[in-house]
DNA sequence: GCGAAAACTGCAAGCGCTTGCATCAAGTTT
DNA sequence: AAACTTGATGCAAGCGCTTGCAGTTTTCGC
């Protein structure tokens, strides 16, 4: 080879006296060479410090080994584990990820789809199955193997969790413990279906006791502590204020928690908070926060496990679903009777 | 075309009558082609639906537009958040991100370095300057920009904190609010030299004031609120308990603020708790977390400008530091008197 | 020991783009 | 009007691999 150049698979194959062919063949499936070919050509490698270039490699064989994932932030800790136990996964199979994140605006999602076709990904993985339909048309195209997290699609893969039954948990927990103003702080709805799918669980939990959820006591905030302050806030200066909420994720939770805490006011006894998720962060503020327990980390693993099962040829679709489960702790207690009537 | 396939270039060149040659500088250097061409060649691609075939494209050109990140972990907000503007800062500038962790593990770092390569990335960040020289090695071969966060190595384009300093500050405030007795959580030393530098901050400044910090008042802890209530506990345990504590991250600090309040502790009064990094929530725990702040989502942005500049030619090495702040909050107070001298 | 199957290996044609060089038409200069 | 620029385009040679097919050598079965 040129020196100073990167060693090419000829040259491997010049110095271990076999053609191009055998040394690809003796790199992506040894089992079609000779015993001792392969250890010559593996020599070679070794001594060239040789590595297949990965370009070439993805234009002769139409696979590049790189999944894409498109996530709404990377700065929200329960992406951030799903990408990480994804990525562990996809590691493990030689698969290499690419992330990209839309802010949460499902109208970027497009054009960010195109640059990761563009790119050549073998496989997809994205959240939720909101889509605007110039989304999905370009999926419907790129026929290559997509897999929804969190939410399913009847098109697509999906390892789901089970949102409604989140939120039914959250809001039935509270129910059960006596509350009857119930105020619910969530994430923006129209561009999210996660929270959708949890407040209706909520929302279907409140109509099964024979309650109604009204609009006015839905907060929609940013993903922030400081969000579910001020959710927190609002709800608290309502007319006949709450004396539960749910959110819609933990950290509105964790941010609703420090509102009370920075009133004055007592949790549990005063009010009482209940979150969704069970971030890790959940069992360590105080009080503990009572939450619906989501298998983030598991959905990385799982969605990165489906796609590898499509890319083996598997035909027929696949939908897991993953369980969810209430964790009572210490932020929600009974409602404390109001007269002996 | 062939139905049901992806266009080429070819299809584009055909239907708008003029050589792939063309097509190509179309698309890539639109100056070097006539007006009209341009547009003709712009409404052949856009009726055929084309987008260009990224490994073929970075098979011809030897440039992928793709970059490769390496940290310990994307469960970690300080990482997730940074990784958050990197990506969005490279997909402004038509790039995509590669995102990889090795978990601390510095021996993996190599691996993930050579399949990164083979994949074909045009740049790389990586965190930390701890390296082992394997992955030196490769990445002196590699011939690519590399940038370097957190932390800086004279081979290298740096992202930089001034994690002494970080350190330092943190205890310097400790200090200077009469505090004697500090103990010290952080990760694991060996592993991470950022954490090594803030605790040989934090050691400068109790130099500085004529003390000395023994090797058994430093407690390393996995990166989590368990970590942070573990390490706090076994402080609280010695036999001369700290009157104050500054932990390697805030992670660990509010673990650390979660342990002493399940003690019953009142925070500050009987123990002031100082973070390093001023993640979002260190202002919303109760008392809210006395810290460093440290500008993590701009290391990821500068780190992206740093890897552009650099593939757009730069030649001389460049090196950013950014500020970092003591930010007091409610977790410090002045050491109580213990009598009257 | 012979024919056929099995096991290897090589040939060569791409994969879809980029790019140096040549070409050619249309100005510019002198 | 000859000699040059200049601008726009085409030609064609790759970039470094993979893979269908064909050829060669071994290995068996009998």
């Amino acid at each position: 080879m040129a020196s100073g150049l990167r060693p090419t698979l000829m040259d491997v194959a010049k110095l271990s006296g076999v053609s191009a062919a055998t040394v690809s063949r003796a790199l992506t499936r040894p089992d079609m060479v000779n015993r001792m070919t392969l250890e010559r050509v593996g020599k070679a490698a070794e001594t060239l410090g040789y590595f297949p270039a990965g370009a070439a490699r993805a234009l002769a064989s139409g696979k590049s080994r790189v999944i894409g994932a498109i996530v709404p932030t990377l700065d929200n800790a329960i992406f951030a584990r799903a990408l990480q136990t994804l990525q562990g996964e996809l590691a493990a199979s030689g698969y290499q990820l690419i992330v990209a994140s839309n802010d949460y605006n499902p109208g970027a999602e497009a054009a960010i789809l195109r640059a990761l076709l563009a790119q050549g990904v073998d496989g997809l993985v994205l959240v939720g199955a909101d889509r605007s339909p110039e989304a999905l048309a370009i999926l419907a195209r790129a026929n290559i193997p997509v897999v929804l997290t969190w939410c399913a699609h009847p098109e697509f893969d999906a390892v789901t969790v089970d949102n409604h039954r989140a939120g039914w948990l959250a809001a039935r927990h509270l129910i059960e413990l006596g509350h009857r103003q119930i105020g619910v702080i969530t994430g923006a709805l129209t561009v999210n279906d996660r929270q959708r799918q949890r407040v209706a669980g909520i929302r279907a939990a409140l109509d099964d006791s024979g309650q109604v959820l009204p609009e006015s006591s839905v907060m929609q905030q940013p993903f922030t502590l400081a969000g579910g302050r001020s959710g927190c806030a609002a709800l608290l200066s309502m007319h006949t204020p709450p004396t539960a909420i749910v959110c819609g994720i933990d950290i509105l939770a964790v941010g609703c928690l420090a509102e009370a805490h920075a009133r004055g006011m007592n949790i549990p006894d005063e009010l009482s908070v209940v979150g969704i998720d069970n971030l890790d962060m959940a069992a360590h503020v105080s009080p503990s926060l009572t939450t619906v327990h989501v298998p983030t980390a598991r959905i990385g693993e799982v969605a990165a496990q489906t796609l590898m099962r499509r890319l083996d040829g598997w035909g027929a679709r696949i939908v897991v679903d993953l369980p969810v489960e209430l964790v009572v702790r210490q932020s929600t207690r009974r409602l404390p009777e109001k007269n002996g009537g």
